[in-house]
RNA sequence: GGGUCGUUAGCUCAGUUGGUAGAGCGUUUCGUUUACACCGAAAAUGUCGGCGGUUCGAGCCCGUCACGACCCACCA
């Protein structure tokens, strides 16, 4: 039955990646003949996440190179998994239990939540492996991973546990953004900023006891504009509300309008005057002298740039919020708090975070309030208290006036000069939740730290001294620049879905093993030498520690507590009761309170960040810290192929993590790619509504197409811009493919041994020497990391050469030669085929692989066949020369008929003129592929042409058509001479160069030796075309 | 504002140590010659963003300007 005229992908593929899979074809060290690795770890997609453009791009260039490195028979392992993505994960089945009107999370409680989640994740964590499947990912999936898997949540818990006990954990204070809806922080990525209008108002901090300054206001040109005495400092704010908790207010170290009053104290004015607080004015870098009044009120627990300078400079930093984003009610009265704060401030009580962290400062009016309607009665408060800095209705900062003056005939005071409080109209960039859609608010919280200053060294070490590449290079700048300046790595989330921290609260041990609840502490996981020490069976085991046994828990605690509370009674100290246990807000334990016992234990309820488990990924798919030979001969990886934008977040980290854990780097080189766009350049986004599936690629084109595609775009650096009409392009490619094996099959060409035929024909040489390049040039093109160049190359010589030329050269020796002829070029074309599939098949596995099975009795399918070696022994320098005066030939002929416009179907003679001996054996052992391709019907010498032929100029000979009744000696002349203009342009380039003495002194001889043979093979085509001009010339 | 990258044919992009510019698509003309119309043959198109410098020679190196993209920080 004869071959089909095209590759039909859609069924063809599920089949053969079946048979693959059945084969065990992908398995870590399938055909293997050599013990070198070559690892490559799959960046994870969250689990429950479907492919995208992104994902199919980076996971063809994977699968690209593991296939490669299989065919040359390394011991490949391409590990693939999936990361449990903790907030995308969460939100997405908070969102589909809302839609179905099910318990919220909080309503459902942690683990009935978790269980919801496991529940979906068993649901849709096989879509995106299935996806992968189909764009013919060759993955070891028996070893298919997940962040959340038994063994790697143990790896994560020991490395948490061990970076603890080196001091590189620790837990600290930390502004987070906040959602006051959902309650919880949530990340960068989760923030939207929305530019909204908002208002700037100015107002006046008094300065302590009543004191003054000369304040001096200056032009640009340093002219005094207005003097004044003050006796406050005026500050500008979009926060009103958060003036309460101000701790300093700071001036740039130049401004010398307030230099004069530079570590004074001045008062914040509101609340109950017999409460306000005295502030600082202290100097920083961080305002801008020209912008408000140049001064900055310091708010470090709400405001990002306030919280870096209130850190630099010691201030405190209070709290005014609760989780829900209205004014504190909790604490002790305003008064006291009050009184507290500025004991402290003024060094009178110790400089307690802890203390300071819990005061709540805010007025008694105000508790409780929501953050708008305090910001509300704030500015009224103040305003009305005359405290407000007031400008004339006409000044320009006001936008509109507030207050339009009253014309004289209204009965009013039509006066300029009416003083109204300054509230200038100001845009300002809002931070929103990306679902909430509420304001985002800083909120100081205790968070969970690595402290990465101390890991990031051999992260940085590796990339400079190269044994880390990253590629493009310019990745390693923005590398450099990131890390150099790295910020601690805040690695705790206030999410349910992830790896709970390994950490339990409770009372500080003392050196005699018994508890002191002065001070109470937490405790970190392995940690728990000392708590051990007080209940040996407390832990079954150093990494099992959510395995509580809560039998030896009572046990234990009911000592603890005894032992406790007697030595509070004798301190004078409270005891510990059931109240405080539920007012703790330990949960982890709290079913013990609930049996009327008490334990004041309890477990952090926060997660690790999805990419400190993601971190591990390396190591902890491999089994760390339980691996054997068997996986840990795959470690360190061999390259890591992902998208650029996450070199921060996941490259980096990685890096630092491996080096901290295993002191190794994961991988030696780095492959940085580009974001897919959409033709138009844009990013893909469900708004936009121009998201390609490659799915629906897949469906239309088949995943060869796109995977060629993918390769041909992978240049480095480069945009990526994905267009329908370039994956058609080369579906069609696949086509012409397909159909160069058709005519191999159609003309027996196929059942190649796989030994490299020993042609005599020239075409045949020829074209093995062809393959022999482009193998080279693939090779080449694959270590260094360019799938363009190598799909390209694959591209132009399967195109341009083999289906061009050699089928077409290939035809008269298998119709009508002799025997032996028609024999070797069927090797010949069989064994040329059969590379072009084994080449290929990297990139176009399945119509390579179906191919492979159609065209001969392969002894291995070709996933498992031996990449070739071949190079250049086996390119005839001869063969080639032959072949190139051959096409030149052709081509020639070809041109200068459609340019005469001779009708295509219309076969015609050829004369041979002033050939030399080169030339004319050439052209003997070549006349019947010149006479085929170029339709002629015959080739003769002749010393002279007819008067009226059309010329063509080849190296050792000059041809001519000769045509006299059919052309237009006016066209002929004017193709003549547009050849001519062009050869005389590029002499004359080459005469100015080699005339030039300088050029020949300093250039190296071979490109002076190439411009010299340039110069002679230009200067005798000229002497060709010129005559055939003179003889033009005659006809007229 | 800080950083990174880009500007090459109508479009999308290659161009690896400086040696005198290419591909695919598109366009135009011709064509069904027994692998393929998802095809074949032929053709046209570039002061390589501007200016200056280094060099015998610059798309490539240096400086500068313009425009654009992206990342980070965003103005109390």
């Amino acid at each position: 039955m004869p071959m089909e005229k095209t590759f039909d992908a859609a069924s063809a593929e599920p089949r053969i990646y079946a048979a693959w899979e059945t084969a065990g074809a992908f398995r870590a060290g399938a055909n293997a003949s050599k013990p070198e690795t070559f690892t490559i770890m799959i960046p994870p997609p969250n689990v429950t996440g479907s492919l995208h453009v992104g994902h199919a791009f980076n996971n063809t260039l994977q699968d690209i190179l593991t296939r490669w490195k299989r065919m040359q028979g390394y011991d490949v392992l391409w590990q693939p998994g999936t990361d449990h993505a903790g907030i995308a994960t969460q939100l997405v089945v908070e969102r589909k239990l809302a839609e179905k009107g099910n318990d919220s999370r909080a309503e459902m409680g942690r683990e009935k939540f978790l269980k919801k989640v496991w529940e979906w994740k068993a649901e849709s964590g096989g879509n995106i492996r299935n996806q992968l499947k189909r764009l013919g990912a060759s993955c070891d999936w028996d070893r298919e991973a997940f962040t959340m898997d038994p063994n790697f949540h143990d790896a994560v818990i020991k490395v948490f546990v061990d970076m603890y006990d080196k001091g590189l954990i620790y837990r600290g204070k930390r502004l987070v953004n906040w959602d006051p809806h959902f309650e919880t922080a949530i990340s960068d990525l989760e923030v939207e900023n929305v530019e909204t209008p908002g208002h700037m108002w100015h107002f006046k901090y008094p300065l302590a006891g009543g004191a003054t300054y000369t304040y001096v206001e200056k032009d640009q040109d340093g002219d005094v504009l207005f003097t004044e005495e003050r006796d406050y400092i005026a500050i500008a704010t979009t926060r009103p509300e958060t003036m309460l908790g101000d701790g300093a207010i700071a001036v740039h170290p130049s401004d010398e309008r307030y230099a004069a009053i530079v570590g004074q104290l001045c008062e914040i004015p509101v609340g109950p005057k017999e409460h306000r607080r005295l502030i600082p004015i202290i100097t920083d870098d961080y305002p801008d002298p020209t912008f408000g009044s140049g001064a900055v009120k310091i708010t470090g627990a709400h405001d990002f740039n306030d919280y870096a300078v209130a850190q630099r400079n010691k201030i405190p930093m209070y709290s005014l919020l609760d989780t829900k984003g209205a004014m504190r009610a909790d604490g002790r009265p305003y008064g006291e708090e009050a009184a507290s704060a500025q004991r402290i401030a003024q060094g009178a009580e110790d400089f307690d975070e802890a203390k300071i962290a819990a005061m709540n400062l805010v007025p008694d009016a105000y508790r409780g309030l929501d953050r708008f309607d305090a910001r509300k009665a704030v500015v009224a408060d103040i305003t009305a208290e005359g405290l407000a800095v007031m400008v004339p209705v006409t000044d320009p900062r006001l936008g509109k006036p507030i207050k339009a003056p009253l014309a004289p005939e209204e009965g009013g005071e039509a006066r300029d000069d009416t003083l109204v409080p300054l509230v200038e109209p100001k845009p300002i960039m809002q931070p929103f939740g990306d679902r909430s859609k509420v304001v985002i608010e800083p909120m100081l919280t205790d968070q969970w730290f690595v402290d990465t200053a101390k890991i990031v060294g051999p992260a940085l070490d590796a990339v400079r001294n190269g044994d880390v590449r990253i590629m493009p290079e310019s990745g390693e700048k923005v590398f450099y620049h990131w890390l150099e300046n790295i910020e601690p790595w805040c690695i705790s989330r206030r999410l349910w879905w992830g790896h709970q921290l390994p950490v339990w609260y409770g009372p500080a041990i003392a050196d005699d093993g018994e508890p002191d609840f002065g001070n109470p502490k937490h405790f970190c996981g392995a940690s728990f030498a000392a708590v051990k020490n007080l209940a040996e069976a407390y832990y079954s085991g150093k990494f099992q520690i959510e395995e509580l046994d809560f039998e030896k828990a009572k046990a234990w605690q009911a000592k603890f507590f005894e032992s406790y509370n007697r030595k509070a009674q004798s301190a004078g100290k409270a005891l510990v009761s059931d109240d405080d246990i539920k007012a703790s807000k330990l949960f982890e334990l709290e079913k013990i309170a609930g049996q009327n016992t008490i334990l004041r234990l309890g477990r952090d309820p926060d997660v690790l960040d999805t990419w400190f488990s993601s971190g591990l990924w390396p190591i902890g798919t491999l089994g760390w810290p339980n691996w054997d030979d068997s996986t840990q001969k795959y470690f360190p990886t061999s390259v890591l192929i992902t998208g650029q934008d996450i070199l921060f977040f996941w490259v980096a980290r990685m890096m630092m993590m491996q080096q901290a854990v295993v002191g190794e780097n994961p991988f030696h080189t780095v492959y940085l790619h580009q974001l897919v766009r959409d033709e138009k350049g844009e990013k893909m986004s469900k708004t936009r509504g121009n998201v390609i599936d490659p799915l629906d690629i897949v469906d239309e084109y088949g995943a060869d197409a796109l995977r060629f595609t993918m390769a041909q775009m992978a240049a480095l650096g480069g945009v990526l811009k994905l267009s329908e009409d370039r994956i058609k392009g080369y579906r069609n490619f696949g086509t012409k493919l397909w159909n160069a094996a058709r005519f191999a099959e159609m003309n027996g060409a196929t059942h190649s041994d796989g030994a490299i035929p020993t042609p005599t024909a020239t075409v045949n040489k020829w074209i093995i020497g062809e393959t022999a390049k482009v193998r080279a040039e693939v090779d080449t093109a694959l270590e260094t990391y360019r799938f363009n160049d190598a799909a390209n190359a694959l591209y132009a010589f399967v195109w341009g050469k083999v289906c061009d030329w050699y089928v077409e050269f290939s035809k008269p020796l298998l119709l009508d030669g002799t025997d032996t002829e028609k024999h070797e070029t069927q090797r010949t074309m069989a064994w040329v085929i059969d590379q072009c599939l084994i080449l290929l098949h990297p990139i176009m596995p399945f119509i390579t692989e179906e191919l492979w099975a159609t065209l001969g009795d392969h002894p291995k399918p070709l996933i498992h066949t031996d990449w070739p070696t071949y190079g250049d022994e086996l390119v005839d320098v001869a063969a080639m020369a032959e072949m190139t005066w051959t096409i030149s030939l052709i081509d020639g002929i070809r041109s200068a008929r459609a340019q005469m416009n001779v009708p295509a179907g219309l076969k015609i003679p050829v004369l041979m003129l002033d050939a030399d001996d080169s030339a004319r054996t050439t052209l003997a052992s070549n006349e019947a592929l010149v006479m085929r391709l170029a339709r002629l019907v015959s080739i003769s010498p002749a010393q002279t042409p007819p008067k009226g032929s059309v010329t063509i100029p080849t190296a050792g000979a000059t041809f001519a058509l000769p045509l006299a009744d059919i052309i237009d000696v006016a066209a002929e002349k004017a193709r003549l001479g547009k050849a001519l203009d062009k050869l005389g342009k590029e002499i004359g380039g080459l005469n100015g160069r080699l005339n030039n003495p300088k050029f020949a002194a300093s250039a190296p001889e071979d490109i002076v030796a190439e411009a010299r043979a340039n110069l002679a093979l230009r200067a005798d085509e000229a002497a060709q075309l010129t005559a055939a001009l003179e003889r033009l010339a005659e006809i007229d």
